[in-house]
RNA sequence: GCGCCCGUAGCUCAGUUGGAUAGAGCAACGGCCUUCUAAGCCGUCGGUCGCAGGUUCGAAUCCUGCCGGGUGCGCCA
């Protein structure tokens, strides 16, 4: 609808350039936007504003001779000038009682598919395995698992890639510790990977034989000891599968076919080094293999150096993602490469970026992009931390989440069964988290506090699983399906309207997700979609609707209403219920 | 010191390439359950958009400076 629209400005533009009203070289964006105040219509464009002045014209009167330029069309109702040079308009009532129909009988619910469908790798989660995912952890996955459905939805191949670190320094430290343990007591210390961190690191700290032993395995670790890489072995299937329990839990679509970790690009290491050699790019300096970036300036105006191998010979992160840029391209085929990664790792990924293309790793046209996210903080705007200085672990969040949404449940006396309750419950508190997170803009830094994203109401996931299992609701009652409906939508009603209006915008948010990779923006129109259904539900009875062709169309608003926010969940990676 | 991000209501946050009277939720206060689930709806209260300049017909948004916070800057990842 808003695509039709802008088409139409642009003929009026190019009208107004046949008839020499407006300069022949001027090619201005359309901007439409959907106005705040109702009363500015559906739309409203500010062209006649912008091009006042490289037209030498007054606004009005220009916004005046684009409206006489407008090509005929069914879509728009009314068109006219506001203010300084608005012009507004207003959608013909048939044109939205269309689209209703289209998407309420699409099963993409009215979402048009890209114009051109790429393959997209998206690098989502990577969490360090050394220790157990903790709050800090949630961001990437969850934000990454919503934009990696969204670009799915759209048509584009999603390649998931779960880049973990598992061959870090520290995992010499660990591996030490459990060359100590035995048996049974190794199984149970694994149990709990903090506490297992905590103590190697502790033994780490207070013995330098232990300290030795440990800097000896990492050693031998890259360099393929069997005994070694057996012990390792096991430490990462542990982690790996801790960090496939909070997956699962929280209905992120990683599997162990997504885990690339690091180490799997030891062995392209060297080659690396080699290439960066073989273009002259490599500079030696205080004898560890450094690339200078003129790119990339510091203080007194010298290059940063981007370190790929230590003067001891040992690689660095640099390398493996150097790497990586080179296998996403050449093994995976992926035009779009997407970084979900902290934000404080921004200027890592853009010498990266620019190393790559550089170096010939990527092609020209190879799109790169690091999309960071703004840190977890306390409530107190430091860094967060839990009470015992440590960082809250993911498990024990979701536990508490879950744990809150029963008692809320209880309390209410539902009607529910226990089973029914401990679903529900889970279904809650998971999207309660989920929810808390994905509705925050992504790059602004973000204060963790469980009262906010424990909470049950307002602008959370359990108001728009609220709104779903009310029409889910309706439908029991009148015992039809909310597929196949017969009759007409007729909006009547303010509410009908306000409802209806809301509906047909799922198109253009779903789009503009993917485009900038903001899945708050959907939050926050699902949220105004429950809210808007909501004043409709209180106000416009459905089922005793007076009227059956009143009815049927109210039922059919319901419909599509649950569909669209089913719809919307499901991209963010959020379950429904039909009852709560 | 240099770079990047940020500063919006008591609190947590929206505000998508500059647009019309800056919006939600929570908290506070007042209404609404014999009719489709009150995790809801309707309303009231609440803002010098950090500060000062500048650009513009128009600035929370762009530019400059300052204040405050976060974060990053050679061998961790």
């Amino acid at each position: 609808m808003k695509e039709q629209l802008e088409q139409l400005l642009a003929a009026a533009v190019a009208t107004l350039k046949e008839q020499g009203t407006l300069p022949a070289d001027l090619s201005p964006r359309i901007q439409l936007d959907r106005p705040r105040d109702k009363s500015h219509g559906d739309f409203a464009t500010n062209l006649a504003l912008m091009l006042a002045k490289p037209a030498g014209m007054n606004p009005r009167a220009l916004a005046e001779a684009l409206l006489a330029a407008l090509p005929e069309n069914d879509l728009i109702a009314d068109a006219n000038l506001a203010g300084p040079g608005f012009i507004n308009f207003v959608v013909s009532q048939d044109q939205l009682i269309q689209q209703l129909q289209q998407a309420y009988q699409d099963p993409r619910v009215g979402v048009q598919p890209a114009a051109q469908a790429k393959r997209i790798v998206i690098d989502y989660s990577s969490p360090n395995l050394a220790k157990e995912m903790h709050v800090g952890h949630l961001r990437s996955a969850i934000i990454g698992d919503a934009v990696a459905r969204t670009e799915e939805f759209l048509g584009h191949t999603v390649v998931r890639q779960n880049h973990v670190g598992d061959w870090g320094t520290q995992f010499g430290m660990l591996l030490a510790h459990m060359e100590e343990l035995e048996g049974a007591e190794l199984a149970m210390e694994l149990s709990n990977l903090e506490t297992f961190y905590k103590a190697a690191k502790q033994r780490f700290d207070e013995s330098p034989e232990f300290a030795d032993r440990a800097r000896e395995l990492v050693v031998a670790l890259q360099s393929g000891d069997e005994k070694c890489r057996g012990l390792w072995q096991q430490f990462i299937d542990v982690s790996l599968s801790h960090c496939q329990e909070v997956y699962d839990r929280l209905g992120v679509q990683l599997t162990r076919a997504d885990v690339m970790a690091e180490s799997a690009y030891n062995d392209d290491l060297a080659n690396v080094v080699e290439d960066l050699r073989e273009q002259g790019l490599l500079v030696e300096d205080q004898g560890a293999q450094c690339v200078f970036l003129e790119e990339f300036k510091n203080k007194e105006g010298e290059s940063l150096p981007v370190i790929v191998q230590k003067s001891g010979g040992g690689y660095l992160y640099a390398t493996t993602d150097l790497a990586a840029v080179r296998y996403r391209q050449n093994v995976l085929k992926g035009d779009h490469l997407m970084y979900f990664v902290d934000q404080r790792q921004g200027l890592h990924f853009q010498q990266i970026f620019t190393l790559a293309k550089k170096a010939g790793f990527a092609r020209e046209d190879l799109e790169m992009d690091h999309y960071g996210f703004g840190t977890v903080m306390g409530k107190d705007g430091r860094p967060y931390k839990s009470r015992d200085g440590g960082v809250t672990k993911l498990a024990d969040l979701l536990d508490q989440a879950e744990a809150r949404a029963l008692a809320l449940l209880q309390e209410k006396n539902s009607e529910l069964s226990t089973a029914e309750q401990a679903q529900v419950a889970k279904v809650v508190g998971i999207s309660s988290v989920k929810y808390a997170d994905l509705s925050k803009n992504r790059t602004s830094d973000y204060i963790f506090d469980w009262d906010t994203m424990l909470s049950f109401e307002g602008n959370t996931a359990p108001y728009l699983l609220y709104a779903y299992t009310r029409v889910m609701s309706v439908f029991a009652k009148a015992g039809v399906e909310p597929t196949g409906l017969s009759g007409e939508f007729m909006l009547q009603d303010e509410r009908e309207q306000a409802l209806a209006n809301t509906l047909v915008r799922f198109n253009e948010v779903v789009h503009s997700v993917a485009n900038k990779a903001m899945p708050h923006f959907l939050c926050g129109y699902l949220f105004d979609l429950a809210g808007a259904f909501s004043s409709f539900y209180e106000a416009c009875p459905i089922l005793q609707a007076e009227d059956p062709a009143v009815k049927q169309s109210r039922l059919k608003l319901a419909a599509l209403t649950a569909k669209t926010l089913e719809q919307g969940l499901e991209l963010l990676g959020i379950e429904t219920l039909d009852r709560m």
